[in-house]
DNA sequence: TCTTAGCACTTGGTTTGTTTGAGTGCTAAA
DNA sequence: TTTAGCACTCAAACAAACCAAGTGCTAAGA
């Protein structure tokens, strides 16, 4: 349990050493804060809050820095989001003001915009498509011996792939199996397509194909890259900023790590309603030891929920984070029901 | 004009120093040639060396290191390509041997092959397409106000681009308008195309939309992303290996200058039918003053001329490195070539 | 004339020691 | 409970000393 005092000692000391980087002491911290104490009731109390683990010292006799539990204690009960600067909310408001024609466009220029706000490398997850359902699919034939697969979701999402097949197949044949699929799948849910993909539809496909299995491959290729949840990184550069010491493996390691798309989800975590921080080693990846990573869902009603992250050094400034986050996220929900209103009318 | 031993020293100074990144002394060197002189009379050889530009010292009691000029002149006269490891030819055949379904896979695999085989960063541009000529066009309706652009070369590149159409637009109408691009501009080449978009076109395609420039910036967009030479990166990471001192400023610029793909073709220089060497400085981008650029050109008969290339610090092993390149443009023209004829009959 | 042994000299890097300043814990008095 | 005072610690900055590698030059030898 933490006397106001401390509480406000701990405070100070987040604060100070996110903006400074330097540990802070007792001196300093006698004159800043607003109460009237000398630095020895300084000292007395920040033993006292190194006894409970919140700070820590660098060395024997230097001044302290907040523990991986001292951010958390002060992330969970002293923040309080700091309200959007009036350029910031200029920023945002321009920058995804603009008439996007894919749902891509508008969650990958968000990744841009978060990591120029913050300054750090930021994510941003396009609402799950789990819960979308196939609206439509096409072959399209373009040359002698190349097609191309589109399909489409009732959300508006558009994925396509271009493939040779390998034997003569007529105009005929593929309208079969393009009304094959119409017929059957449309109106299922992505999972439930992907499901009846490898148990109903071979046989009745086998009508019209010797070899089905090619095409069905395709179409399973196209409609697993559709399910799947594609995220975007923006201001990756940023991470060399904070690398101390040009660690390069470390550095390395980390970037593989959020290039990497199917580890992502792991990364950040189960989707929660709140905001959520998560500070260095209460990550379990190694590479993410020295960085926190702030994440946020945004709702868009029916049409699913998405993510935004951003993922900086553990000393950063909180408050200004959770307000940039918890901020874009509306905006971003707000810009997408938009989006989805013009396209459904 | 150099003695035959100066420049056999002068080949031992590049070699040695390449390999070790130490600057090389004349005791060492001594030991090391074929001939046997004692290090005084090396001494005297570096000091003439020196004299001309060709090595120099990093402070004035230490070895000798290579300048931008002796690197130059080693690379005009004095190296010759490694022939490759068996490994490496290994690694190329199984990395490119599989089946590809489309150029820029093989391209953008090259790009990984090459940064693996070097441990350097990687470029391959596709073969341009300036000659290449459209060989068909289609609109594809996808939902109730989304239409797909697709757009095929002659040469098998196809390109598309969702959109959507802000009035309500007919299916006859949108017939009508791919017909009519089918009609006046299959066969010609792409800036031919891209010409007459902007004299022919407009006024005919009027007959059948009220406001046709919307479909017309739409087939513009795809087309112009067509003809632009499409080039891909592989190795990034590796550029963190050879920023010394860890410099952040000089990495970002590095890398938004790889990244940018206008820039890539002004950072590559014009082709050139032999393999060619840039070093440091030769280079007018500020960020390259310590890489060394190799870049080559590969020939696809009659489906145009592509171009790779490795960015590596300035002290690479050329000799390798040439083996390398000179090894693998062969392999990609041929495969390309393959590609080609299983497409084309 | 070319080569080489020998030597004085230069320099970066490493080690070792010193100083300084910010900060701490503890004690004893207010 | 607070605070002044004091002894103590440690990183960082600086300086001195030393070492190893290498150089240029000179003078003798082939």
């Amino acid at each position: 349990m933490l006397s106001e005092r401390q509480m406000m000692i701990l405070r100070a000391v987040v604060r100070d050493f996110t903006n400074t980087g330097v540990p802070v002491g007792s001196k300093a911290l006698a004159k800043q804060l607003p109460i009237h104490v000398s630095s020895a009731t300084i000292r007395n109390e920040m033993a006292a809050l190194e006894e409970q683990g919140l700070i820590k010292k660098t060395h024997s006799s230097s001044g302290r820095i907040p523990s991986v539990e001292g951010y958390r204690y002060y992330v969970d009960h002293l923040v309080k989001p700091d309200p959007l600067q009036p350029n910031d909310i200029d920023v945002i408001q321009t920058s995804l003001g603009g008439d996007f024609h894919k749902i891509d466009e508008i969650i990958s220029q968000s990744a841009t915009i978060l990591s120029n706000l913050t300054s750090y490398t930021a994510f941003t997850l396009k609402p799950e498509l789990k819960d979308s359902r196939l609206s439509g699919f096409r072959l399209v034939p373009l040359g002698k011996r190349q097609v191309m697969a589109i399909l489409v979701t009732d959300s508006g999402d558009v994925e396509n792939q271009t493939f040779d097949v390998s034997e003569a197949v007529s105009g005929d044949q593929l309208e079969a199996v393009v009304r094959l699929i119409n017929d059957q799948l449309v109106g299922l849910t992505l999972p439930d397509v992907l499901q009846k993909l490898q148990t109903d539809i071979p046989l009745k496909i086998a009508n019209y194909l010797q070899s089905p299995t090619g095409f069905l491959d395709i179409f399973g290729d196209v409609l697993t890259r559709a399910a799947q949840e594609r995220f975007y990184v923006g201001g990756r550069l940023n991470l060399l900023n904070f690398s101390q010491d040009s660690d390069v493996d470390s550095l390395k390691s980390l970037y593989s790590l959020i290039d990497k798309t199917d580890d992502i989800a792991n990364v950040l975590g189960p989707p929660s309603d709140n905001i959520s921080v998560q500070i260095g080693n209460e990550m379990t990846n190694d590479a993410l030891q020295n960085f926190s990573l702030i994440t946020a869902t945004y709702d868009v009603n029916q049409h699913g929920r998405g993510m935004i992250a951003i993922l900086g050094p553990t000393r950063m400034p909180y408050s200004r984070m959770l307000g940039i986050v918890g901020a874009f996220r509306e905006e971003l929900a707000k810009k997408l029901l938009d989006y989805y209103r013009n396209y459904d009318e």
